[in-house]
DNA sequence: AGACACCTGTAT
DNA sequence: ATACAGGTGTCT
């Protein structure tokens, strides 16, 4: 389900309802979804939330300076907040109950249809163990990166096409198959293209576009094609605003003729052979 | 670099 | 019954 925007919405809106609460237990409905890398059973009780932050897909909570819980929600992860005691339904696998000052008890249930999506709780310097959040490339709207290190980062990857270098997380991170599709055809560049044959120019443009769709997602609170709701069980909006993503065979919107369907990488890819030429 | 696996639900 | 889905770790 969720990609950088939907992650970021989900942190924003978890943001105001958990800063500063003490965790009280974090219960287990499933196994193996729950990772505890401290060795210590009730590690998470009696610390307070002091930060939320995300980088690439991964969710990062602060519990202190000494302790950090991880998500990432893979397909169809979902936290949802909570001001009663949960009536527990199918796929909730992790409950969090929490202090929340002058509220009351708090919850906050992970739930995961397809059981992808996976917590981690660990001391900070062992975030660097869990491997594909320390192989993670740059954030793309970082306003430091330059269209130079785009170029170079994904001519690492100059045998693959642009479609698979831009969802390996290597190159950038946060990017999945909604926004890599839709920040290509904005940018006019065919995803078959090899990664490494790009000009400065076009990597400039991919830079550009990309950084425009991720913001405009972000504002409008991701994309809910099926599954996605933030902390508050709220949907995005941006689906209204896709251009290729679910519509191929279905006229391109800047010429008119009907978008290209193809497999890359494994996923579905939809672009525009006129807008998008090889 | 690409196929397959991990799961469950939904559409055809 | 089969194919496919906002992802990624592991195996070839």
């Amino acid at each position: 389900m969720p990609e950088l925007p939907e992650v970021e919405t989900v942190r924003i809106s978890l943001e105001p309802l958990i800063l500063g609460s003490r965790i009280l237990e974090i219960r287990e409905q499933t196994a193996g979804v729950l990772y505890n890398w401290t060795g210590q059973p009730d590690v998470a009780g009696g610390r307070t939330v002091t930060g939320l932050r995300r980088r690439g897909k991964y969710l990062l909570m602060d519990l202190g300076p000494d302790l950090l819980l991880v998500a990432h929600l893979r397909m169809t992860g979902q936290f949802k907040y909570e001001e009663q005691p949960p009536v527990l339904r199918k796929h909730d696998h992790i409950v969090l109950s929490l202090e929340k000052p002058g509220t009351g008890p708090v919850w906050l249930v992970f739930h995961d249809t397809r059981r992808f999506g996976r917590i981690w709780l660990l001391r900070p310097d062992q975030a660097s163990q869990i491997a594909g959040l320390s192989a993670l490339g740059p954030e793309p709207l970082d306003p430091q990166l330059d269209s130079e290190t785009l170029r170079l980062r994904l001519a690492r990857h100059s045998r693959t096409t642009l479609k698979a270098a831009l969802l390996a997380q290597t190159v950038v991170a946060g990017l999945g198959n909604i926004y890599v599709d839709e920040s290509l055809f904005l940018s006019g560049i065919n995803p078959q293209r090899l990664a490494g044959s790009l000009s400065l120019e076009e990597a400039d443009r991919l830079l550009t576009c990309m950084q425009k769709i991720l913001q405009a997602a972000v504002n409008a609170r991701g994309t809910s094609v099926k599954d996605y709701v933030d902390a508050l069980n709220v949907r995005g909006s941006f689906q209204y605003q896709l251009q290729v993503y679910g519509r191929a065979g279905q006229p391109c919107t800047q010429c008119g003729k009907p978008l290209a369907k193809t497999r890359l990488a494994g996923r579905t890819t939809v672009y525009c052979p006129q807008c998008q030429p090889v």
